[in-house]
DNA sequence: GATTGTTTGTGAAAATCGGAACAATGTCCA
DNA sequence: TGGACATTGTTCCGATTTTCACAAACAATC
């Protein structure tokens, strides 16, 4: 209880402030892969960090592609989060004939039905979908033909992929209702 | 089981063919807020609607800003979802001098200093939170200060406010983690 | 070295969630 | 009217998740 800090180890009280986990569903989830803690001390803030890496997979780089160069498409390959995470934008497409050979963020747009050259020739398995609302389906479709293995949709619909695909839908509206509806239940 | 549609009225199941849920969930769901539904028969689509708006907040229109003008937050002032729902973009933020007074969407930008002025006046209590990473945490407890009660982040931190406040965090990493360890868990 | 205080890891209890089964209620048709 | 069929709303139950409680392990101090 000094004023002396150890920055480098941490307990999972201080972790989890930051986090919106308890400390203790911290502890169980991690020594479900291994206790990496020290009793009565903490962990260890680095190699809690490769752990962690390794187990998400983050350790090694994964290529993702970005599908659609509109206003979301664009922001999102500028997104500072992919960069942080060992993700790497490969490839952006988009339809739109002005949009395509354009250089955006050092990732040239291609036109959409290079997809399944390109995604195949770069072994991309990961792609974010940033397309309208009305293609999102019939495009995703068009990823898995491609191999493409987990979808990651900021379409407003909810895309439905074939069995052994991940999909993970980012529904902002969705998210914007749960807000208004806690807003209302504070109110009455 | 004739021919003849009726459009106005569908069954549970009917209706969750487009959602990622069961028909059982949907109709316990539904139970828990009153029937709505008629058995043997479905529901009303037209009320159900309403009835959902009801309960969601959004059959009332709810005024939001968004606060960061950059490829994000450009890209969300155009984003279809939010006025699908009753979600009007009354106000617009940002700190960088060349992109103050400019109208996007036909929202005119205002300088981070006027917020308070702006939002206490305009009464908004919904904001969506399109800062990089750095300022997130601090301007988000401006926004506390403005009188805001639920925020919207898309900045890749965990963003934590008082008590009272209701914050989402739209990760978009954390969702490419889960779908990356998915694929790894497909590989092993 | 014993003691005190701290923190992890884990086993058990509690709560929550999702699915299956079923009774209640409605339509339709003879 | 009565019977066959369809669909909701609810109860029950198993599984999963979250929380609680505590023993084990470690550091620091006397």
């Amino acid at each position: 209880m000094l004023g002396k800090k150890r920055v480098d180890v941490a307990s999972s009280e201080e972790i989890t402030r930051f986090l919106n986990v308890t400390p203790v569903q911290f502890r169980k989830d991690l020594s479900y892969f291994g206790g990496f803690g020290k009793r009565g001390v903490g962990y260890d803030v680095a190699r809690l960090t490769r752990e962690i890496e390794r187990i998400l997979g983050t350790d090694a780089a994964w290529k993702i592609a970005i599908v659609g160069a509109g206003k979301l498409g664009s922001a999102l390959l500028g997104y500072s989060g992919f960069h942080e995470l060992n993700l790497q934008i490969v490839a952006a497409f988009d339809s739109s004939p002005e949009r395509i050979g354009k250089v955006r963020q050092g990732v040239r747009i291609e036109s959409t039905s290079r997809m399944k050259d390109i995604l195949r020739k770069k072994g991309i398995r990961i792609a974010v979908l940033a397309v309208p609302a009305d293609f999102a389906q019939k495009v995703g479709e068009e990823l898995v033909r491609c191999g493409v293995k987990a979808v990651l949709n900021f379409a407003p619909v909810n895309l439905v992929l074939p069995e052994g695909v991940s999909v993970s839908n980012v529904d902002m509206a969705s998210e914007l209702e749960s807000l208004i509806y806690k807003l209302k239940g504070e109110r009455a």
